[in-house]
DNA sequence: TATAAGTGAAACCAAATGGTATTACATGAG
DNA sequence: CTCATGTAATACCATTTGGTTTCACTTATA
């Protein structure tokens, strides 16, 4: 669905949930486990790994009675290659600016 | 500042704020101008570029009576920096999976 | 100096967000 | 089966967010 880009935006919105993120960058972790970095409610942890899971920036898998979240690097592309639209502008800018100092030298 | 990285992901956490980003790209306007394109008041379309201000992402120059908006790449490029962090873990994963399909074949 | 055009800012409102507490549902171990 | 553990789901609350309306301020121009 081309619209979890704006999901995957969203989910990144929240300081808790990209330090989610980087727990998860190095091992995969049960909710109580993830919860046991943050000082507030497993509840509250369960929200935001259900917001990330709909930015598709993790997937999740049951483990007997266990779930245990893990980072989704296809997610978390999808949404760095947004800015990708700017890399020509950036180009653009870079060239122009130079343009100008050159101007200014004669 | 540090914390205008949170205040970068906020900005780009509304899909309007995207679309003000991707207009300046191709040119630099003023507040009526951007409003142009969206069926808004300029007062909300103000509030959205006041919030890309403050998280770096675009800069504003008054001329005359107007004030112009124009994109700020740097502030973009600290936004779109912070994904390196996962560089490695995306590397990391390709090469688990590689090596998974190694393993299968034998 | 009027006056229109453009912006800034405040007050206000409905809806979304981030959190808690509580309760119910599944699963593994004794 | 029983019970402890782990997760899911709901109701509820305070705050933030995205929007409007309204009014004041600045500046170019007749």
């Amino acid at each position: 669905m081309i619209q979890s880009e704006q999901q995957g935006f969203r989910a990144l919105a929240d300081p808790t949930r990209r330090g989610i993120l980087h727990l998860l960058a190095e091992q995969d972790l049960t909710i109580a486990e993830v919860a046991d970095n943050f000082q507030m409610t497993r509840a509250a942890v369960k929200k935001h790994l259900t917001i990330l899971q709909e930015g598709d920036l993790i997937t999740t898998r049951t483990d007997g009675r266990s779930r245990v979240n893990a980072l989704n690097p296809d997610g978390l592309k999808r949404v760095h290659d947004w800015f990708s639209f700017f890399d020509a502008f950036w180009d653009d800018r870079l060239a122009a600016l130079k343009t100008e100092i050159e101007k200014d030298k004669t």
